[in-house]
DNA sequence: AAAGTATTTAGACATTTGTCTATATATATA
DNA sequence: TATATATATAGACAAATGTCTAAATACTTT
């Protein structure tokens, strides 16, 4: 998961999925990057349980699964408590 | 700073820096790796601004600054909001 | 059934990363 | 001052990563 954040590539596409749901290829457009290199990141991103993805006909549907974020914060956070 | 959280080596030391301050042999004791390495990991955590480093006499001792993971809280927090 | 569109898979390649050993620098102690 | 201790820097190297092109798979449309 914290390799799955660590691309820019893969954390602009969890900010357009954060808008609405997008197509492999919806996605695609969106960066100067050829498709199987996106869908590279799409896979990693899938494997992370950072994106679910939903075959519609010949499309393939791409959305943010944000629970799996929870575990992260509390990571985070439990940093954050005081030293002794 | 995605990048400095990348490792679990890194993700470690920040666990026992937790706890309380730590010289850089006290932390390079912890892990079977030499202690270049270490040493290694933690520049890069100082680069991040994760960690903060003050010199003692012939040790040098470093602690957690939590300031900096707000932000990374926050960018993962905004996406959790709920889509359009 | 054939051609077109959407997406993934496979394989190659350059760059980045984490590790090591050897060496250098700085401080402490005898 | 010489030696020991703590830490960092330099350089080498294998493994992982992100990218590409070419080809494969799956669905749609004519």
């Amino acid at each position: 998961m914290f390799k799955a954040l660590n691309d820019p590539t893969r954390r602009e596409i969890l900010e357009l999925l954060k808008e609405k749901d997008l197509t492999a290829g919806e996605i695609a457009d969106q960066f100067n990057i050829s498709k199987p290199s996106i869908s590279h990141h799409l896979d990693l991103l899938r494997q992370a349980g950072l994106v679910v993805s939903v075959k519609e006909g010949q499309f393939i549907y791409y959305s943010l699964n944000t629970t799996v974020m929870d575990e992260m914060l509390k990571w985070i956070i439990s940093l954050q408590s005081p030293k002794k």
